[in-house]
DNA sequence: ATGACTAAACCTTTTAGA
């Protein structure tokens, strides 16, 4: 099965992409589950009926101009979690759903949008600290309800030196403190795994490009956007890749969409 | 150049993204 993430930088601007890269998904094998982010719109402006149309059900959790989270999938989604339980948060951030896993059992899905952070000495740094204290908290207590767990979407954070164009220049800049890493490290410490880095991989492998400056054009980009998969489900990952043509499209998201086959 | 694009709403200007 292949299950995938996207920020889509605005849902309403960028729906005919995300229909043509699922037809496309398509003529090998399909995918499974696309978890969105950045839809920017409410619930009531979400386009269920052309996904239906497509042949996809969905789970959302939308708000007015910023944020916005989805799971698209082929199956429907079961026990659906809005958000961190237990964690007050007036932003729509993260959905959660149970799929079955195509091999008689079934796979948890949490796609999340990770807070931006801003700068390092900003009030919205300390927000995203504590969103990150409180997702690592409840996604321990998902693991264990669920050996087959995939927490992707887009963090916001980058793992090392490979995941940015400028090493240097970028060093301790926002998705590039040790701070943020720190916390990413904790989320691995659960017994996760950078499913990315399983396998051979493109030399300057990024997901995200700035629309300013030809960024994408020059390849300068970081790896904000993850696939982290439990121990059960690292046995069974085949490939992760990060599909760059999307962002060749006109009007494009600034992310690309990554992919995970299991 | 606290800039460069893009998107949305408070819409000819601001806020946020990353």
């Amino acid at each position: 099965m292949k299950i995938a993430t996207w920020n889509v930088n605005s849902l309403s601007v960028r729906l005919p992409q995300v229909l043509d890269w699922l037809a496309a998904q398509k003529a090998e094998g399909g995918v499974d589950v696309l978890a969105l982010q950045e839809l920017k719109l409410t619930d009531d402006k979400f386009p269920a009926a052309a996904l239906a149309e497509a042949g996809y059900q969905a789970q959302w959790f939308g708000q007015k101009t910023y944020n916005g989270v989805a799971l698209i999938s082929s199956t429907s989604g079961q026990d659906v979690v809005k958000n961190i339980p237990g964690f007050a948060d007036d932003m729509s951030r993260v959905i959660a759903a149970t799929y079955p896993d195509g091999q008689g059992g079934d796979i948890r899905v949490i796609g999340a949008y990770f807070p931006n952070g801003q700068a390092p000495d900003s009030d919205k740094f300390v927000y995203k600290m504590r969103w990150l204290d409180a997702l690592r908290e409840w996604v321990a207590s998902e693991m264990q309800k669920h050996p087959n767990l995939v927490l992707l979407g887009d963090y916001n954070i980058t793992f090392d030196e490979l995941d940015m164009w400028d090493p240097v220049g970028l060093k301790d800049t926002i998705h590039c403190t040790v701070a943020e890493r720190e916390k990413l490290q904790a989320l691995i410490d659960l017994g996760l795994t950078d499913s990315f880095r399983l396998f051979e991989q493109p030399e300057k492998s990024y997901s995200w490009w700035d629309y300013r400056e030809f960024a994408f054009r020059r390849n300068r980009g970081l790896r904000i956007d993850h696939i982290l998969i439990s121990q059960a489900l690292k046995a069974r990952a085949t490939a992760c890749v990060i599909d760059r043509l999307p962002r060749k499209n006109e009007r494009p998201s600034d992310h690309a969409p990554v992919v995970i086959t299991l």
